[in-house]
DNA sequence: ACAAAAGTGTTCCTGTTACACCCATGT
DNA sequence: ACATGGGTGTAACAGGAACACTTTTGT
Protein backbone atom coordinates (compact mmCIF):
# COMPACT_ATOMS: atom_id res chain seq x y z
CA UNK A 1 0.00 0.00 0.00
CA UNK A 2 2.16 2.90 -1.20
CA UNK A 3 -0.71 5.47 0.43
CA UNK A 4 -0.34 4.89 3.45
CA UNK A 5 3.83 4.82 3.87
CA UNK A 6 4.17 7.07 1.32
CA UNK A 7 7.97 9.16 0.77
CA UNK A 8 8.50 10.12 4.60
CA UNK A 9 8.42 14.38 4.08
CA UNK A 10 11.21 14.91 6.34
CA UNK A 11 14.23 13.30 6.05
CA UNK A 12 17.80 14.18 7.43
CA UNK A 13 21.13 13.42 5.57
CA UNK A 14 24.90 13.42 6.69
CA UNK A 15 28.08 15.46 5.73
CA UNK A 16 30.62 12.88 7.29
CA UNK A 17 34.16 14.13 6.53
CA UNK A 18 37.81 13.03 7.64
CA UNK A 19 40.72 14.17 6.84
CA UNK A 20 43.29 11.53 5.09
CA UNK A 21 45.43 13.23 3.52
CA UNK A 22 43.14 15.44 2.04
CA UNK A 23 39.55 16.39 2.63
CA UNK A 24 36.77 13.37 2.50
CA UNK A 25 33.88 12.40 2.91
CA UNK A 26 31.69 9.69 3.68
CA UNK A 27 29.51 8.34 0.44
CA UNK A 28 27.52 5.53 0.61
CA UNK A 29 27.25 3.29 -2.79
CA UNK A 30 23.68 2.42 -3.98
CA UNK A 31 22.40 2.89 -7.56
CA UNK A 32 24.22 6.31 -7.46
CA UNK A 33 26.71 7.56 -4.43
CA UNK A 34 24.61 9.16 -1.91
CA UNK A 35 24.73 10.34 1.52
CA UNK A 36 23.41 8.56 4.75
CA UNK A 37 20.21 9.54 5.17
CA UNK A 38 17.07 8.54 7.70
CA UNK A 39 13.49 9.18 7.51
CA UNK A 40 12.22 11.78 10.87
CA UNK A 41 10.67 9.04 12.66
CA UNK A 42 7.73 9.48 15.04
CA UNK A 43 8.87 10.96 18.75
CA UNK A 44 12.56 11.87 17.01
CA UNK A 45 14.20 14.92 16.88
CA UNK A 46 16.12 16.03 14.02
CA UNK A 47 19.36 15.55 15.40
CA UNK A 48 18.96 12.14 16.95
CA UNK A 49 17.65 11.62 13.64
CA UNK A 50 20.41 12.56 11.51
CA UNK A 51 23.01 10.38 14.18
CA UNK A 52 21.08 7.42 13.69
CA UNK A 53 21.09 8.31 9.83
CA UNK A 54 24.98 7.91 10.28
CA UNK A 55 25.09 5.49 12.78
CA UNK A 56 23.05 2.89 10.51
CA UNK A 57 25.53 3.63 7.75
CA UNK A 58 28.96 3.97 9.34
CA UNK A 59 28.62 2.68 13.11
CA UNK A 60 29.87 5.97 14.16
CA UNK A 61 28.18 7.52 17.34
CA UNK A 62 29.28 10.16 19.99
CA UNK A 63 29.78 12.54 17.15
CA UNK A 64 28.85 16.43 17.07
CA UNK A 65 26.84 16.99 14.48
CA UNK A 66 25.94 20.79 13.43
CA UNK A 67 22.86 21.80 11.13
CA UNK A 68 23.69 22.80 7.80
CA UNK A 69 20.50 23.98 5.90
CA UNK A 70 17.17 22.71 4.72
CA UNK A 71 16.06 21.65 1.39
CA UNK A 72 13.31 20.88 -1.07
CA UNK A 73 13.57 17.41 -2.30
CA UNK A 74 14.08 17.85 -6.09
CA UNK A 75 10.55 16.28 -7.62
CA UNK A 76 8.34 18.93 -6.58
CA UNK A 77 6.55 17.13 -3.40
CA UNK A 78 6.57 19.05 -0.14
CA UNK A 79 9.35 17.30 1.43
CA UNK A 80 12.50 18.43 2.65
CA UNK A 81 15.77 17.26 3.50
CA UNK A 82 17.49 18.54 6.71
CA UNK A 83 21.14 18.13 6.15
CA UNK A 84 23.98 18.07 9.01
CA UNK A 85 27.72 17.62 8.84
CA UNK A 86 30.34 16.10 11.21
CA UNK A 87 34.04 15.85 11.68
CA UNK A 88 35.35 12.61 13.07
CA UNK A 89 39.62 11.33 13.06
CA UNK A 90 39.91 8.81 10.21
CA UNK A 91 40.66 6.02 12.64
CA UNK A 92 38.14 6.50 14.36
CA UNK A 93 35.35 5.06 11.97
CA UNK A 94 35.41 1.38 10.64
CA UNK A 95 33.69 2.07 7.26
CA UNK A 96 32.11 -1.87 6.90
CA UNK A 97 33.13 -2.12 3.03
CA UNK A 98 29.66 -2.86 1.71
CA UNK A 99 28.29 0.01 3.93
CA UNK A 100 30.19 3.48 3.03
CA UNK A 101 33.52 4.63 1.37
CA UNK A 102 35.61 7.96 1.95
CA UNK A 103 35.88 9.77 -1.06
CA UNK A 104 38.18 12.49 -1.26
CA UNK A 105 36.35 15.97 -1.51
CA UNK A 106 38.13 17.28 -4.42
CA UNK A 107 37.14 14.45 -6.96
CA UNK A 108 33.65 13.31 -5.96
CA UNK A 109 31.39 10.66 -8.14
CA UNK A 110 28.62 11.77 -9.95
CA UNK A 111 26.36 11.46 -6.62
CA UNK A 112 21.85 10.98 -5.82
CA UNK A 113 19.69 13.24 -7.72
CA UNK A 114 19.72 16.72 -5.30
CA UNK A 115 22.40 15.63 -3.27
CA UNK A 116 25.50 17.46 -4.82
CA UNK A 117 24.04 21.27 -3.63
CA UNK A 118 24.20 19.31 -0.20
CA UNK A 119 28.01 18.37 -0.30
CA UNK A 120 28.53 21.77 -2.41
CA UNK A 121 27.39 23.37 1.20
CA UNK A 122 28.67 21.15 3.69
CA UNK A 123 32.53 21.97 1.92
CA UNK A 124 31.65 25.70 1.94
CA UNK A 125 30.63 25.80 5.59
CA UNK A 126 33.33 23.71 6.77
CA UNK A 127 36.09 25.67 5.51
CA UNK A 128 34.17 28.82 6.32
CA UNK A 129 33.73 27.84 9.64
CA UNK A 130 37.17 26.71 10.52
CA UNK A 131 38.10 30.55 10.30
CA UNK A 132 36.54 31.73 13.64
CA UNK A 133 35.51 28.21 15.37
CA UNK A 134 37.73 25.75 16.89
CA UNK A 135 36.75 22.89 15.28
CA UNK A 136 39.94 21.79 13.57
CA UNK A 137 40.25 19.60 16.78
CA UNK A 138 37.72 17.31 16.12
CA UNK A 139 39.65 15.78 12.93
CA UNK A 140 42.18 15.24 15.65
CA UNK A 141 42.38 12.17 18.34
CA UNK A 142 42.68 13.09 21.98
CA UNK A 143 46.14 14.50 21.75
CA UNK A 144 47.73 15.45 18.90
CA UNK A 145 50.81 17.47 17.81
CA UNK A 146 50.90 21.23 16.20
CA UNK A 147 52.13 19.34 13.15
CA UNK A 148 48.76 17.46 12.95
CA UNK A 149 46.68 20.61 13.85
CA UNK A 150 48.34 22.46 11.11
CA UNK A 151 47.81 20.27 8.31
CA UNK A 152 44.23 20.21 8.89
CA UNK A 153 44.43 23.76 8.44
CA UNK A 154 46.44 23.38 5.60
CA UNK A 155 44.53 20.96 3.96
CA UNK A 156 40.90 22.78 3.85
CA UNK A 157 42.55 26.31 3.95
CA UNK A 158 44.37 24.54 0.64
CA UNK A 159 47.61 27.00 1.12
CA UNK A 160 50.97 26.41 3.37
CA UNK A 161 50.65 28.46 6.43
CA UNK A 162 53.80 29.71 8.55
CA UNK A 163 54.31 27.70 10.97
CA UNK A 164 55.58 30.10 13.37
CA UNK A 165 52.80 32.40 13.01
CA UNK A 166 50.69 29.30 13.12
CA UNK A 167 52.20 28.35 16.59
CA UNK A 168 51.90 31.61 18.09
CA UNK A 169 48.13 32.07 16.97
CA UNK A 170 47.27 28.65 18.49
CA UNK A 171 48.92 29.30 21.35
CA UNK A 172 47.11 32.73 21.73
CA UNK A 173 43.64 30.87 21.02
CA UNK A 174 44.32 29.63 24.58
CA UNK A 175 42.45 26.50 23.37
CA UNK A 176 45.09 23.72 24.56
CA UNK A 177 46.87 22.27 27.21
CA UNK A 178 50.65 21.25 26.77
CA UNK A 179 50.58 17.70 28.06
CA UNK A 180 53.57 15.93 29.25
CA UNK A 181 53.62 13.37 26.45
CA UNK A 182 55.02 13.27 23.45
CA UNK A 183 55.10 11.76 19.87
CA UNK A 184 57.92 9.89 17.95
CA UNK A 185 57.17 9.80 14.69
CA UNK A 186 59.94 9.03 12.22
CA UNK A 187 63.59 10.09 12.38
CA UNK A 188 63.18 13.75 13.64
CA UNK A 189 62.68 15.47 17.23
CA UNK A 190 59.56 13.94 19.04
CA UNK A 191 56.85 16.60 18.95
CA UNK A 192 55.05 17.56 22.01
CA UNK A 193 51.08 16.74 22.45
CA UNK A 194 48.31 18.79 23.23
CA UNK A 195 44.62 18.48 24.10
CA UNK A 196 42.01 20.79 23.76
CA UNK A 197 41.69 22.33 27.21
CA UNK A 198 37.50 22.32 27.63
CA UNK A 199 36.86 19.28 26.97
CA UNK A 200 35.75 18.33 22.66
CA UNK A 201 32.82 19.47 22.12
CA UNK A 202 32.34 15.87 20.55
CA UNK A 203 29.88 13.18 22.06
CA UNK B 1 -12.32 15.01 7.86
CA UNK B 2 -9.05 15.20 9.73
CA UNK B 3 -7.30 12.55 8.79
CA UNK B 4 -6.80 13.52 4.75
CA UNK B 5 -5.57 17.08 6.31
CA UNK B 6 -3.60 16.42 9.39
CA UNK B 7 -0.81 19.33 10.34
CA UNK B 8 1.15 19.53 7.64
CA UNK B 9 4.45 18.11 8.09
CA UNK B 10 6.26 21.06 7.21
CA UNK B 11 6.10 24.41 8.00
CA UNK B 12 7.87 27.45 7.68
CA UNK B 13 7.86 30.62 9.80
CA UNK B 14 9.52 34.06 9.02
CA UNK B 15 10.95 36.71 12.11
CA UNK B 16 10.11 39.80 9.96
CA UNK B 17 12.83 42.74 10.82
CA UNK B 18 12.75 46.00 10.72
CA UNK B 19 14.06 49.54 12.49
CA UNK B 20 12.23 52.13 14.24
CA UNK B 21 13.73 54.04 17.12
CA UNK B 22 14.84 50.18 17.78
CA UNK B 23 14.74 46.92 16.11
CA UNK B 24 11.68 45.39 15.82
CA UNK B 25 10.11 42.16 14.33
CA UNK B 26 7.19 41.28 12.83
CA UNK B 27 4.15 39.22 15.27
CA UNK B 28 0.57 38.35 14.82
CA UNK B 29 -1.67 38.49 17.65
CA UNK B 30 -3.50 34.83 17.67
CA UNK B 31 -3.97 33.00 21.12
CA UNK B 32 -0.61 33.90 21.65
CA UNK B 33 1.77 35.97 19.81
CA UNK B 34 2.87 33.73 16.79
CA UNK B 35 4.94 34.15 13.84
CA UNK B 36 3.91 34.37 10.88
CA UNK B 37 4.02 31.12 9.06
CA UNK B 38 2.63 28.81 6.50
CA UNK B 39 2.47 24.90 5.82
CA UNK B 40 4.40 23.49 2.75
CA UNK B 41 2.23 22.70 -0.31
CA UNK B 42 2.88 20.72 -3.52
CA UNK B 43 4.85 21.74 -5.79
CA UNK B 44 6.27 24.58 -3.73
CA UNK B 45 9.89 25.09 -2.87
CA UNK B 46 10.44 25.97 0.74
CA UNK B 47 11.54 29.83 0.12
CA UNK B 48 8.44 30.88 -1.70
CA UNK B 49 6.17 29.16 1.18
CA UNK B 50 8.29 31.49 3.74
CA UNK B 51 7.08 34.46 1.00
CA UNK B 52 4.09 33.54 0.73
CA UNK B 53 3.99 33.07 4.76
CA UNK B 54 4.74 36.26 4.72
CA UNK B 55 2.78 37.86 2.46
CA UNK B 56 -0.55 36.45 4.01
CA UNK B 57 0.14 37.85 7.02
CA UNK B 58 1.63 41.23 6.24
CA UNK B 59 1.36 41.93 2.14
CA UNK B 60 5.02 42.19 2.38
CA UNK B 61 6.45 41.56 -1.10
CA UNK B 62 9.98 40.95 -3.16
CA UNK B 63 12.19 40.95 0.42
CA UNK B 64 15.02 39.09 0.21
CA UNK B 65 14.89 36.08 2.58
CA UNK B 66 17.06 33.86 4.03
CA UNK B 67 16.89 30.63 5.84
CA UNK B 68 17.74 30.34 9.37
CA UNK B 69 17.23 26.68 11.05
CA UNK B 70 15.40 24.11 11.16
CA UNK B 71 13.35 23.39 13.99
CA UNK B 72 11.77 20.59 15.60
CA UNK B 73 8.06 20.92 16.04
CA UNK B 74 7.54 21.16 19.83
CA UNK B 75 5.21 17.95 20.53
CA UNK B 76 6.84 14.81 19.03
CA UNK B 77 5.43 14.09 15.76
CA UNK B 78 7.87 14.27 12.89
CA UNK B 79 6.98 17.94 12.04
CA UNK B 80 9.43 20.65 11.52
CA UNK B 81 9.42 24.20 10.92
CA UNK B 82 11.91 25.89 8.74
CA UNK B 83 12.62 29.26 9.64
CA UNK B 84 13.75 32.45 7.76
CA UNK B 85 14.40 36.14 8.78
CA UNK B 86 14.10 38.95 6.95
CA UNK B 87 14.49 42.78 6.47
CA UNK B 88 12.26 45.51 5.40
CA UNK B 89 12.64 49.39 5.76
CA UNK B 90 10.57 50.42 8.10
CA UNK B 91 7.70 52.38 5.53
CA UNK B 92 7.54 49.23 3.00
CA UNK B 93 5.24 47.55 5.20
CA UNK B 94 1.85 48.58 6.06
CA UNK B 95 0.92 46.31 8.69
CA UNK B 96 -2.94 45.36 8.58
CA UNK B 97 -4.03 46.19 12.08
CA UNK B 98 -6.07 43.28 12.44
CA UNK B 99 -2.85 40.65 11.24
CA UNK B 100 0.69 41.68 12.13
CA UNK B 101 2.46 44.20 14.41
CA UNK B 102 5.87 45.31 15.06
CA UNK B 103 7.46 44.21 18.41
CA UNK B 104 10.32 45.88 20.08
CA UNK B 105 12.76 42.82 19.90
CA UNK B 106 14.22 43.57 23.31
CA UNK B 107 10.70 43.64 25.00
CA UNK B 108 8.92 40.40 23.74
CA UNK B 109 5.23 39.40 24.79
CA UNK B 110 4.95 35.73 25.34
CA UNK B 111 4.94 33.87 22.37
CA UNK B 112 3.55 30.73 20.64
CA UNK B 113 5.30 27.34 21.83
CA UNK B 114 8.43 26.48 20.63
CA UNK B 115 8.75 29.82 18.58
CA UNK B 116 10.74 31.20 21.18
CA UNK B 117 13.61 29.47 19.99
CA UNK B 118 13.31 30.93 16.53
CA UNK B 119 13.01 34.44 17.45
CA UNK B 120 16.21 34.48 19.18
CA UNK B 121 18.03 32.29 17.03
CA UNK B 122 17.11 35.47 14.61
CA UNK B 123 18.66 38.28 16.55
CA UNK B 124 22.04 36.31 17.21
CA UNK B 125 21.98 35.77 13.34
CA UNK B 126 20.74 39.07 12.91
CA UNK B 127 23.79 40.56 14.73
CA UNK B 128 26.52 38.39 13.99
CA UNK B 129 26.01 38.85 10.57
CA UNK B 130 25.83 42.45 10.27
CA UNK B 131 29.27 41.83 11.02
CA UNK B 132 30.78 40.31 8.18
CA UNK B 133 28.06 40.86 5.27
CA UNK B 134 26.29 44.31 3.67
CA UNK B 135 23.00 43.64 5.23
CA UNK B 136 22.17 46.86 7.11
CA UNK B 137 21.06 48.54 3.58
CA UNK B 138 17.80 46.00 3.63
CA UNK B 139 16.62 48.40 6.85
CA UNK B 140 17.03 51.22 4.93
CA UNK B 141 15.41 52.71 1.87
CA UNK B 142 16.74 52.98 -1.76
CA UNK B 143 18.89 56.10 -0.73
CA UNK B 144 19.83 56.62 2.31
CA UNK B 145 22.19 58.97 4.05
CA UNK B 146 25.34 57.96 6.34
CA UNK B 147 23.69 58.74 9.51
CA UNK B 148 20.97 56.72 8.89
CA UNK B 149 22.78 53.56 8.00
CA UNK B 150 25.20 54.25 11.34
CA UNK B 151 22.18 53.95 13.50
CA UNK B 152 21.28 50.85 12.10
CA UNK B 153 24.72 49.27 12.92
CA UNK B 154 24.59 51.04 16.22
CA UNK B 155 20.64 50.00 17.50
CA UNK B 156 21.63 45.84 16.33
CA UNK B 157 24.51 46.12 18.17
CA UNK B 158 23.66 47.98 20.87
CA UNK B 159 26.48 50.12 21.03
CA UNK B 160 27.59 53.96 20.00
CA UNK B 161 29.92 53.93 16.75
CA UNK B 162 32.71 56.68 16.32
CA UNK B 163 31.12 58.90 13.08
CA UNK B 164 34.57 58.89 11.88
CA UNK B 165 35.82 56.09 11.91
CA UNK B 166 32.41 54.78 10.58
CA UNK B 167 32.56 56.33 7.82
CA UNK B 168 35.86 55.28 6.25
CA UNK B 169 34.94 51.88 7.04
CA UNK B 170 32.06 52.33 4.97
CA UNK B 171 34.35 54.50 2.28
CA UNK B 172 37.12 51.67 2.26
CA UNK B 173 34.21 48.76 1.57
CA UNK B 174 33.21 50.03 -1.66
CA UNK B 175 29.65 49.28 -1.26
CA UNK B 176 28.76 52.55 -1.48
CA UNK B 177 27.97 55.23 -4.54
CA UNK B 178 27.31 58.81 -3.63
CA UNK B 179 24.16 60.38 -5.36
CA UNK B 180 24.18 64.30 -6.19
CA UNK B 181 20.74 64.35 -3.60
CA UNK B 182 21.15 65.78 -0.41
CA UNK B 183 17.80 65.13 1.94
CA UNK B 184 17.33 68.24 4.13
CA UNK B 185 15.92 66.64 7.67
CA UNK B 186 15.86 69.27 10.49
CA UNK B 187 17.94 72.26 11.25
CA UNK B 188 21.33 71.39 10.13
CA UNK B 189 23.09 70.92 7.49
CA UNK B 190 22.03 68.73 4.66
CA UNK B 191 23.28 65.09 4.60
CA UNK B 192 24.78 63.53 1.17
CA UNK B 193 22.40 60.75 -0.41
CA UNK B 194 23.93 57.21 -0.77
CA UNK B 195 22.85 54.40 -2.83
CA UNK B 196 24.45 50.76 -2.81
CA UNK B 197 26.50 50.20 -5.94
CA UNK B 198 25.18 46.95 -6.93
CA UNK B 199 21.99 46.40 -7.38
CA UNK B 200 20.52 45.65 -3.46
CA UNK B 201 19.63 42.11 -2.89
CA UNK B 202 16.37 42.45 -2.00
CA UNK B 203 13.38 41.24 -5.05
C1' DA C 1 76.83 12.31 8.67
C1' DC C 2 72.63 13.33 7.00
C1' DA C 3 67.75 13.73 6.38
C1' DA C 4 63.45 15.20 8.40
C1' DA C 5 60.19 17.36 11.22
C1' DA C 6 60.08 20.09 15.83
C1' DG C 7 60.77 24.15 17.88
C1' DT C 8 61.71 29.31 18.57
C1' DG C 9 61.74 35.81 17.95
C1' DT C 10 62.00 39.89 15.59
C1' DT C 11 60.86 43.30 12.20
C1' DC C 12 57.69 45.46 9.27
C1' DC C 13 53.39 46.78 7.76
C1' DT C 14 48.55 47.28 7.75
C1' DG C 15 44.32 48.10 9.67
C1' DT C 16 41.78 49.72 13.94
C1' DT C 17 41.05 52.88 17.60
C1' DA C 18 40.73 57.27 19.86
C1' DC C 19 39.88 61.89 19.50
C1' DA C 20 37.94 67.67 18.39
C1' DC C 21 36.54 71.00 15.50
C1' DC C 22 34.05 73.60 11.62
C1' DC C 23 29.75 73.58 8.43
C1' DA C 24 25.10 74.28 6.82
C1' DT C 25 20.66 74.70 8.07
C1' DG C 26 15.92 75.74 10.83
C1' DT C 27 13.88 78.27 14.41
C1' DA D 1 22.25 83.61 18.06
C1' DC D 2 21.92 79.09 19.01
C1' DA D 3 20.88 74.31 18.66
C1' DT D 4 21.27 70.27 15.72
C1' DG D 5 23.18 66.71 13.10
C1' DG D 6 26.63 66.64 8.88
C1' DG D 7 31.10 66.45 7.67
C1' DT D 8 36.41 65.95 7.97
C1' DG D 9 42.20 64.09 9.43
C1' DT D 10 45.91 62.53 12.35
C1' DA D 11 48.54 60.09 15.82
C1' DA D 12 49.02 55.89 18.73
C1' DC D 13 48.43 51.06 18.94
C1' DA D 14 47.61 46.26 18.09
C1' DG D 15 47.38 42.32 15.32
C1' DG D 16 49.04 39.83 11.10
C1' DA D 17 52.66 38.64 7.70
C1' DA D 18 57.29 37.65 6.35
C1' DC D 19 61.33 35.51 7.41
C1' DA D 20 66.08 31.54 9.07
C1' DC D 21 68.23 28.95 12.12
C1' DT D 22 68.96 25.39 15.96
C1' DT D 23 67.34 20.90 18.08
C1' DT D 24 66.43 16.05 18.39
C1' DT D 25 65.83 11.95 16.53
C1' DG D 26 66.23 7.51 13.07
C1' DT D 27 68.92 5.43 9.65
Amino acid sequence: MQDTNPLPPVRTAVVLFTIQQTLKLLLVRGDLWHLPTAALGENEGLESCAKRALAEATGVEGVFLEQLYTFNDPDGAPRVIVSYYALVPYDRVNVRPGSGEWIDSAALPLVAHGQRPIVACACERLAAKLEYAPIAYQFLADQFTLGELQSVYEIIGRQPLDKRNFRRRVRASQCLLETRDTRRGGSHRPAKLYRLRDARPSI
